[in-house]
DNA sequence: TCAATTAACATACGTTTCGTATGTTAACGA
DNA sequence: TCGTTAACATACGAAACGTATGTTAATTGA
């Protein structure tokens, strides 16, 4: 088990790299975040970097694929314990907004990667949106939700989320009281979706 | 007429720098503008700049107040002939995308300003938005909207706005189309907020 | 009216940072 | 065993930003 084979030393490189990246962009933003500093915290150069990522956009997009396979995992998870196909669509919007919450998510996903990639992150395709569509389309397909464009709608759900959590994470008021409202006003926009009864 | 004074020979720099900002901003983003080409197809130099707007940001968020302002009249200007103040709200929103939908705006203000400053641009504290609060204050006040957070809503359709107008504008698709969808999905949205009858 | 100060720029410089080009070492294949 | 290639490190060149330092012309005050 101490022996460790070449392959794995290569990809503890390779890891090593993207986690401290990773934490970099989180905490200094991807712009501020300097190549030379932050492989030097890993102990390497950038050399390294070079190699196996070819441009500092490759390493962003690199971290990017991680992060979302991540946030894919977590919403399935979440919303896949629901009663009723409605509720676990509404489930996945409530969770996506508390992950946005996360700083790492907001600052590289939501802040930065916008900025350098103009629209949605097309390095990964966005797993959230693209989840989001799929459980529309189901639900329209059953007659639960008014006939809409899912892909558009998707994208605007994602539009909400976004805003509301730089929302809540402004300096002043609490965070708390303003997941709360927030919410609920997700909640409000979400009911228009519905067919009356 | 021909004479002109010492002040407005400034105020004409000045806004010679803006408006070749503004220009460069929008089609190459403000990463990728240099400071010395742009100032040079302005005839001034870096010199000129720093001299007026102090950093590179600082010209930066002199750009955003001057298009801020213009988003802010345009809106009130659209809004203020609908019949009924739902209407006004409604008609506020869809223009808002409509404005979101123009290279300059979506380039400078969606989508570089946010990397630059976190949150929404906090220099001109985005009139839209304000005006998207103050109108959503009135609905409840008066028993249209159901009572939910304005702020916290007036965000969220901000958001909205914003991932439709990306959506809107991808390289496939039809812009024209897509519109439509992203309208008819906003109608929808908007819906939820209201009572039932 | 004239000297001193300040505004409005231009120019020059130093630093940082990215990408590339060029080593270097070790593994792997023929 | 020898050539080749992967996995890095090191060195170099080219922006680009901010600042420090002119320079000129207007303005102020005595």
């Amino acid at each position: 088990m101490t022996r460790r084979s070449r392959a794995q030393m290569i990809e503890e490189t390779r890891a090593k790299l993207l986690a401290t990246a990773r934490q970099a962009f989180a905490s200094q933003g991807y712009g501020q975040t300097s190549m030379d500093d932050f492989t030097a915290a890993a102990g390497l150069t950038r050399g390294a970097l070079y190699h196996h990522f070819g441009s500092k956009e490759g390493l962003l997009i690199a971290v990017i694929e991680q992060i979302e396979a991540e946030v894919g995992d977590r919403l399935q998870t979440a919303s896949a314990a629901e009663p009723t196909p409605w509720l676990g669509f509404r489930c996945r919007c409530r969770t996506y907004l508390e992950l946005a919450l996360e700083p790492e998510i907001r600052r590289i996903i939501l802040q930065d990667a916008r900025a350098i990639f103009g629209d949605v992150p097309q390095a990964a395709q966005s797993v959230g949106i693209a989840a989001l569509q799929a459980a529309l389309e189901e639900l329209i397909a059953a007659g639960t939700v008014q006939p809409v464009h899912a892909g558009a709608v998707a994208r605007m759900i994602y539009g909400i989320v976004t805003e509301a959590s730089f929302w809540i994470a402004e300096p002043d008021g609490d965070p708390q009281a303003r997941l709360a409202q927030a919410l609920d006003g997700l909640d409000r926009l979400l009911a228009g979706l519905l067919h009356q009864a």
